[in-house]
DNA sequence: GCAAATTAATGATTTATTCAAG
DNA sequence: CTTGAATAAATCATTAATTTGC
């Protein structure tokens, strides 16, 4: 979404990064065909180019648009760790930190082969049919569900407009089911 | 129903799948109230649940109808994936220029590897303002996050044959999209 | 009205990326 | 460089929803 900062249109002009004034080099802007090609070159598995490959990279993308070198450089540095992030960020919607503690807590240890993933267990869980579970309901606070709210990353590619708040507020846009029993009851098993 | 292709007659179609009375190894079929509560907690952020939110939305589920761990661990990939499917047509280029600057790159004090050439040569295009190396520490939350050690990998119900080559086959018809231009060719240059 | 035929939704599976550890 | 873990993307496959001919 609006990462709050000014968005400017890549590629069109702005005169301090086009060449014009070229006294002090604005930062670099880089057009929408640049990036697509470092893109590119990510995703081929391009993680830290050489000096070489940099310079080539460089004389390439200047075709599109102004770029140095350090251009290059910074892109591939930047990208590499905010991919790094937004994959911790992303493997982090699980709220609940007070638990799983001992389970793959020393990952500098050696790991057997025998060892099972965590999750396998759902489905092994044979679907032995209904088995009336009449369990109590655990409540705990409902802080938990905005902390989850918070793991969806802003600077995600997708929308991700769904803040505890939302919830309510965005009840009316579908007209079927007006009556809700109060979300916060729902999902108080959590 | 003829959907195209022979009809594999395993799970003999029962439609009183989820209503209750299940009986059948069909696919999970969801009642309203099941559904109900899955969008609402995907309305209130959830999005990947860990091991132990799965266990517990099956739990409180399963009062509904017949329900496995796993078809709730389904549910929110096909729904997060479906609504962001939904939501692709603003996708544009997500490049982030709030962090220009990045600092990783300290050639002051990490000594690029042996095969790595030096990039001092690449800043000295144009060193602006840019080279402000202020060595900031990346800020990681304190309280790391423990991910659930989770495995999508699942005990195969089917066995069936993947025709793997229809796979790509589908990627030549596909004209909306026009992704990836052949891209041995974009990276030629290097 | 009713099923067969067709289409739309969606549950379930496979494949491709990515980071990180060894 | 190889491998494991985790997950997103793609896609297969099944069920409901809808259409259609009678």
């Amino acid at each position: 979404m609006s990462p709050g900062f000014p968005i400017k249109a890549r590629g069109l002009g702005h005169s301090t990064n086009g060449g014009g004034t070229g006294t002090k080099c604005g930062r670099w802007n880089p057009t929408v065909e640049q990036v697509k090609l470092l893109t590119d070159l990510f995703k081929a598995g391009l993680r830290t180019p050489s000096t070489d490959q940099i310079q080539k990279i460089s004389t390439e993308l200047s075709f599109y648009g102004k770029i140095e070198s350090k251009n290059v450089f910074y892109w591939f540095q930047n990208h590499k760790a905010r991919e790094r992030q937004k994959h911790r960020k992303i493997s982090s919607v699980d709220f609940d930190h007070r638990q799983y503690k001992d389970l793959s807590a020393s990952p500098h240890r050696y790991r057997p082969r025998l060892h099972q993933p965590q999750r396998k267990d759902i489905f092994e869980v044979c679907d032995e049919e209904e088995e009336k579970v009449t369990q109590t309901l655990q409540l705990f606070p409902l802080t938990k569900v905005e902390r989850a709210n918070v793991t969806a990353g802003s600077h995600s590619v997708y929308t991700r407009e769904q803040a505890y708040t939302t919830a309510f507020s965005t009840y009316s846009t579908c007209g079927a089911e007006m009556e809700h029993p109060p979300l916060d009851l729902r999902l108080s098993f959590l």
